[in-house]
DNA sequence: TCCATATATTCCCGTTGACAAATATAGCAC
DNA sequence: GTGCTATATTTGTCAACGGGAATATATGGA
């Protein structure tokens, strides 16, 4: 098997999972932290840290340690065929009524909302956005 | 979980392994009949039938009946942001060295080739194509 | 009917992954 | 140091999945 089919392999598993995909929806507004993701889409903290923790060893989030918070991104994509198949992602999660209701309360909690869907970069925002400090 | 949100878990599901990519990259060039995948892929040829049931259950892909022979096809997309997830994938799988030598094999067996990238309706092709009759 | 071929299914086994609950780690404030 | 908060990991259990091997089913032909 090789580099390619490996890498389109390992993307579809960690997309195979409904919770990652409302995660990942949750991430096409920017930074998240994990305080946000637990409380957005109301699952237990040791829930959504797995899921983030299977989606940083697939690649596709990074993360950054602010104090006591960890804020997850998406990942740059270095592949561009595997950048097409997120942006398709991205424009069918924005379909599910599930997912509408999980930004709603992210938007609530944080004030940040999905960027305009033509921008496929991730979007790096800096400023802390949980709401429990 | 709504029905936008299962209906992409499914499809992820069924487009994690790699197997079933290798088949479903096959299947871009129009109707294949089980042997030609075992033969094409080199598999046992239980491995094709499950994989390709697999596939079946999850609404990806239908079968026509052929006397002895059972012709597996691209499903017609319902859904089109799903169609354009596929579409995303078909791309990305022509990168792969593994699905390249894949299709070379298949192009002997039965002379077909995958369509132009931009087709992204299945093709229905009625013709036999097995070689071992 | 009997045989051959194409396809599907079953059995067994090992691995992965999802979940809840509990526990552990890391950083900050005091 | 002690506490407090945010996050991560472990534990145990369970279901789903993948593989090979063997077997079953279905169709067509002599």
């Amino acid at each position: 098997m090789d580099k390619q089919l490996t890498a389109l392999e390992t993307v579809f598993k960690a997309l195979a999972d409904s919770t990652r995909l409302r995660i990942l929806a949750l991430l096409t507004t920017g930074e998240v932290c994990v305080c946000n993701v637990h409380d957005t889409l109301r699952i237990p903290q040791p829930k959504a840290s797995r899921h983030l923790a299977y989606l940083r060893r697939a690649g596709l989030v990074e993360t950054r340690r602010d104090g006591l918070w960890i804020h997850y991104r998406l990942a740059k994509r270095s592949n561009p065929v595997v950048a097409a198949v997120e942006e398709a992602v991205r424009e069918a999660l924005a379909e599910s009524p599930a997912i509408r209701r999980d930004l709603e309360r992210l938007k609530k909690q944080t004030g940040c909302e999905p960027a305009a869907p033509d921008n496929t970069l991730p979007i790096i925002q800096l400023t802390a956005r949980h709401t429990r400090a």
